[in-house]
DNA sequence: CGTCTGCTTGATTCCCGTCAACACCCGTGG
DNA sequence: CCACGGGTGTTGACGGGAATCAAGCAGACG
């Protein structure tokens, strides 16, 4: 457990102790890291999908182009995340992704999935969960999309980002952070304009909600927040645990 | 392959041709079929969630309540769908589900999804391709609700329901088809009101690009309806055979 | 110091929500 | 046979939240 562990181990593990193969399984799949800058397209919708790609560090996102030319952003990637899972059972894309930030990312065949199926019983449950709570972020994407006003979909997507950057970087829940997005992202993100996402971020500063300054964000009453944006942290805290209750445990874990 | 065959198994048989010992496996799913009537619950946002349910006949719906009091409907569902892989990796339902129309489920518990990934392979990997299409799905319909108009919204659903049927019902695609759906239910699907709903219908009446009445829908230029809604039907038509290529085929399928 | 990109602010417009009245269908019961 | 009532769909008037257009502003960088 050196201090360089793979962050797709450690995104594993948050679900199941992993054995030594499991783990030496996962590492395969982060074989040749790939340097990719601000800005990058990894592919784009139509593009051919046989790949999925692991991310290891900086911020990317996939997106939706419409006939009138404007986007949707479906979902944002931080470290750890797995990236195209949507496509496994297409032969193209259905989305873009881009790069927020430079970062590293690994890209492995399709074919590699079907392996762990294959060699590793605890991984494939893993596999399934990561692709359950995926479609549980989406869903909440949706519903804040379709429902709320612009004032509560900024403070709900504000207080997500907050809470997954605590699950899977710090670990322990800043309400401080930084937010690599333009207004445009934001924009494209939530459905809005990219005019009303400055007048809505004004409007969380004048009621002393939020702080923010270049990309970075501070909320400042949480409650207040959670209060106004109907948020509930549940659909962000999964655990298999108790599904594995049954399973014997891992004895030879390194210490 | 009698007249009765199971929908399950009809289901994953889209994807690949199922050996006798993946069907029996799938059919330990639907052993005990229940009869549940329009409007039953089977079960609530907040519930415990160690089930999932195979859906035989019917439709049924998923839905989240929010705190001023509005839903969301997330997902339709028709024969053949599984409902509740979503919180595969959850103790709690994060979304209610209620039957539009008298039908028939079976339900399962979470541990016989893991004994399918320990002995089926190729069960295990039909399951995450349906997983990932109805990712898919649900990203389309983030998309529909985030920023297309109400027109375009309600083209665009009358059009996926129209691909879905004639995948899993007749097999021809069929521009007429019974649609059990209250003007509410509309509402709560497509983010509109349902006074809003009733003039968009009106609306596209008048174009003469749909006719309804009671719980019937008829399209008529489905290619002027396609424009309209930005409708691309690549999200619907999914298959996995390209990614199974290297895979032996069955030899001993029942003619 | 000028230019470019991204953010802010104001004026106007429009889509859709809300409220309210009304029509309709259908079953009940007098 | 008609009166009644609830659930559902329709139509109109009105208002509001967000889009759009356009101009001004502030950093970043050469």
């Amino acid at each position: 457990m050196d201090g360089k562990e793979s962050c797709i181990v450690r995104h594993f593990s948050y679900y199941y102790e992993l054995s030594e193969h499991d783990k030496s399984l996962l590492l395969a799949l982060e074989q040749s890291p790939m340097a990719v800058e601000t800005g990058t397209t990894l592919w784009e919708e139509g593009d051919e999908a046989k790949e999925f790609c692991t991310f290891k560090k900086g911020w990317a996102y996939s997106y939706r182009f419409l006939e009138n030319g404007s986007r949707q952003l479906i979902e944002l990637y931080l470290p750890g995340d797995i990236i195209g899972l949507r496509e496994f059972a297409f032969s193209q894309r259905l989305a873009g992704v881009k790069m927020v930030e430079d970062g590293e990312v690994c890209f492995f065949p399709h074919q590699h999935l079907l392996d762990l199926f294959r060699r590793s019983f605890v991984l494939t449950s893993i596999l399934f969960a990561i692709a359950s709570r995926q479609q549980v972020l989406i869903t909440e994407r949706l519903v804040n999309l379709a429902r709320r006003n612009a004032r509560q979909k900024l403070a709900h997507f504000l207080l997500e980002i907050s809470q997954r950057l605590s699950q899977t970087q710090t670990g322990s829940l800043s309400d401080s952070f930084h937010l690599p997005l333009s207004q445009e992202l934001f924009a494209d993100l939530l459905g809005l304009s990219p005019v009303h996402v400055s007048r809505t971020f004004s409007a969380l500063h004048e009621a002393g909600l939020v702080h923010r300054e270049r990309h970075h964000v501070t909320l400042h009453d949480l409650q207040a927040l959670k209060r106004e944006a109907d948020f509930d942290e549940r659909y962000l805290i999964d655990n298999m645990r108790p599904l594995f209750s049954g399973l014997p445990r891992i004895s030879d874990k390194a210490s």
